[in-house]
DNA sequence: CAGCATCCGTAACGATACTG
DNA sequence: CAGTATCGTTACGGATGCTG
């Protein structure tokens, strides 16, 4: 943890701030959750209103069943959405954002407009991929 | 993409719009990115100014040589970071953000600011997992 | 110091089949 | 309709050793 400084060093440490170890635990926690490969986009389509279980698998064309199932299980465990089952002859269950995913959401809606807004752009620059190289020269 | 409308339907649809299915792609494309186990610890370490392969190491506890490297590699053929190699004797190089990926760190903190606001009650949501079950008639 | 190459374990994910 | 259970594949991610 001391820190090793081989020459110059003098580096511009600054504020030194950066991230507080405290947060890592948090961003993880969230990430594992929320930055899965399916969990946004059931929150996104949710957004919609109630939705029952095979719509939701209609509205998102890739996946299957059991990715639907577990992520739905996980999202209704830490009480980011509500499930709904209405005991009637066919059966319907019906999940919903609650307030709590609710700000989530407001959050993946930012995300997907900043997405939409520069993906092509991402993209771009990943075709280029390696061809700015700068070097600096510096005794 | 045709509406089959099983038995009642007559859902309320509303709005209908919920994800236009072309976000989806976005959306996916970014989580691939930032959803990562390490990219957007990357990122938050990175506002804090330029910092160097090594410093990175250390200030993300967990992380290993290949996943920085990779993530690293990843984010900067995005555009999301800028590479800057020195030409010393003792090689250096330094990360930084550029505007893009600074546009989505501001996205990050605000998870990271939802996440540290609402990480204790998911917890709490989630060791009750299961007690709250809600069951409507409807018949 | 910065980075790459290789091996290997884990678990995330998808496809299929079966149940209430 | 709404799930559960099992199986196989794949990739993610970690440890180690070597190069420039």
């Amino acid at each position: 943890m001391q820190d090793s400084a081989g020459i110059g060093m003098a580096a511009s440490v600054g504020p030194c701030a950066s991230i507080p170890a405290d947060h890592m635990d948090f961003i993880r926690q969230v990430l594992d959750r929320v930055g899965d490969k399916w969990s946004m986009l059931i929150i996104a389509v949710l957004e919609g209103g109630p939705t029952r279980y095979t719509d939701l698998q209609r509205q998102i064309p890739g996946i299957s069943q059991r990715m639907l199932t577990h992520t739905l299980h996980q999202l209704t465990e830490d009480g980011l959405i509500s499930r709904t089952a209405y005991a009637e002859v066919p059966p319907r269950v019906e999940y919903a954002l609650v307030p709590l995913g609710g700000g989530l959401n407001e959050i993946v809606k930012q995300l997907i407009g900043w997405a939409a807004d520069h993906h092509d752009e991402i993209r771009a620059n990943r075709s280029r991929a390696g061809t700015t190289a700068s070097s600096a020269s510096r005794s």
